[in-house]
DNA sequence: TTATAGTATACTAAATTGATAGGAATTATT
DNA sequence: AATAATTCCTATCAATTTAGTATACTATAA
């Protein structure tokens, strides 16, 4: 029942990529520097975000990445789903033994609702919320607009 | 995110404890057989169980085990909190790095939530209402009262 | 006294996790 | 053109967890 450091750094590094957004491309390192996250560690972390379309890269000296959506429109769904694959509880119904009946009870009454229960949470927390939840933690008044 | 097997397991086979509850002790020998469980590897589960308090082990011939709550107490939370332990998303919240402000607000906004919202569904439900819906799904009448 | 069934512990194989390391490709700056 | 910065890619590794097997022992009902 844990989310992994994938899923956890992840989410960190893509909140404090969408508070630094204004800045245009932000490089890991900043990143990394700020969250306490390994450099080599965040860009198998990146690679991954990349490939699920999340953010754009640009290469070469001042590259760094950049989102491809506004925090209005990132939820922590995606993110998490795009580290950690799908969020469900369990892998798949089993379907072996006498009583199949009890595995079927559970997996409905018990797995896919709470499987739901998580899923709708986290796609309904977009990524502006959480921004906004820090700046007022924070004080801080970085912009949240995307470029 | 998943739920191991030890969990799952555990799960099916109190549920199949309850629904053959009215026999009086059940043997593991019969769970394993009817769940498709390795003898084994339930042996474990339902030790964790016992210590837990949660079922009463019965030795020699024609023992078995009982629970030691009725249906209507026992609840999917209690027995998953027996065997996965604490019910969290992320073990301990990190404080390390120079911007902690964004972990605060993820664990707040984000873990806090879920643990809670999964913690929550868990807690509700019962074994009563799970054997109540297998008995739905069988058509079949097996008592859910206990002793 | 014997078969049944729980108790306890140790072992193993496989998968996952959380990194680390090194180099290739790309690009701004000088 | 050279250099430094930065992404990109792959391989490797150690530690941990997971899932299951094996074995020997203890308690007890019949």
């Amino acid at each position: 029942m844990k989310v992994s450091t994938k899923g956890r750094y992840g989410l960190r590094a893509m909140v404090d990529l969408a508070i630094h957004s204004s800045d245009g491309h932000v490089a890991l390192n900043a990143i990394a520097d700020r969250q306490d996250i390994s450099v080599n560690y965040l860009e198998q972390v990146f690679s991954t975000l990349r490939k699920a379309g999340l953010v754009r890269s640009v290469k070469g000296a001042q590259g760094g990445y950049m989102m491809t959506m506004r925090p209005s429109q990132m939820t922590v769904g995606m993110i998490l789903r795009a580290l950690e694959g799908k969020l469900v509880v369990v892998d798949e119904t089993e379907n072996t033994g006498a009583d199949r009946s009890v595995q079927h009870c559970i997996q409905m009454m018990v797995w896919d609702v709470m499987t739901e229960t998580v899923n709708t949470m986290v796609d309904q927390m977009t990524l502006e919320k959480l921004v906004n939840e820090y700046r007022n933690l924070s004080g801080k008044e970085t912009s949240v607009y995307f470029i």
